[in-house]
DNA sequence: ATAATGCGTAACTATACGGTTACATGATTA
DNA sequence: TAATCATGTAACCGTATAGTTACGCATTAT
C-alpha cells in the first residue's frame, strides 16, 4: 500500500505558519528543494535561526529532510496544509458578501434578543 | 460607495489564528454574534483571558465589536481570512499527489546538481 | 592526515504570550 | 442614589519564542 494518505492536525500547521520567516521558507521551497545552507542565505537572519525554523517545519511535517552527503535537502510537503484548508472551508460560505450581510444581520438580531432573556 | 472591499495582511491573520482558543472563538461566532461574556462562558479560561483574545481578533479585524447598552456584541468578519486563503492558493497545485510527486522529484534532482556547482 | 565545508545543537538573552487576580468604568436595576 | 452587571485594562507571572554566538560532528577536499 504505497501513497497512504495521512491527516495532520490543524494545530501544528497553524502554529508553524504563524511565523513570517517560516511562511517565507515554505514559499521558497515551493520553487524547489534546496539544501539548508543555501536556503539560509536567502534570509537576513543567521543560519542557526533558519535551522531552527526548519526543525519546526519538520515537526509540523511541512518539510521533509533528505540527507545527501554533508548536505541536507529540504523538500516541501504540502499535505498538512490541507488541514488549514479544511478549517478555512467552513468560512468560505461567509465570503459571499451579500449572503454574509444578511446572515450576520439575522444572527445579530437573534443574539440581541438573547441578551435579555428575562425581559417580560 | 458602500461595501468597499478592503484587503488585509496575511501576517495579522496568521498570527491571530495561531492560537487554538482564538480559532475556537471564531468557530463559535460563526454560529452567530454574541456578547463577550456569554462567549467567555463557553471556555475553560477566565473572562479576561477571552477579553484579551477578542482584542487580538479585533486588531486582526477578524471580529467587529458593536456596543449595545452595557453589552458588546462580537460579530465574525471573515474578510481577513481571504488573505490566508490566497496564500494557501499557491499550494493547492501541489495537492494533486501524482503531479506533486513528479514535480518534487524533478526539482530535487535539479537541486542536487546545484549542490556541487564546481563539479568538473 | 589535515583543512574546510555543511549543518545541527547547546547555552544564553530579550521579548512576546497566555493566563490569573484586582480594579476601573459605564449602563441597568432596585 | 446605591447596588449590580457587563466588560475592558493594569499588573504580574511563568513559559515559549526567535535570535545570537560558540561548538561539535560528519563528510568532502587538499
Amino acid at each position: 500500500m504505497r501513497n497512504r494518505s495521512v491527516t495532520y492536525s490543524a494545530e501544528s500547521a497553524f502554529h508553524a505558519l504563524a511565523d513570517p520567516t517560516r511562511r517565507a521558507l515554505l514559499d521558497l521551497l515551493r520553487q524547489g528543494s534546496q539544501p539548508a545552507g543555501q536556503t539560509a542565505r536567502a534570509f537576513p537572519v543567521s543560519r542557526p535561526a533558519i535551522s531552527k525554523h526548519l526543525r519546526q517545519l519538520r515537526k509540523a511535517h511541512l518539510v521533509v529532510e533528505t540527507r545527501s552527503g554533508r548536505h541536507r535537502l529540504y523538500r516541501l510537503n504540502p499535505e498538512p496544509l490541507k488541514a488549514v484548508d479544511s478549517w478555512l472551508e467552513q468560512y468560505r460560505v461567509f465570503w459571499s458578501a451579500s449572503l454574509a450581510s444578511l446572515k450576520t444581520f439575522v444572527e445579530t438580531e437573534y443574539a440581541k434578543e438573547n441578551v435579555r432573556p428575562k425581559k417580560k
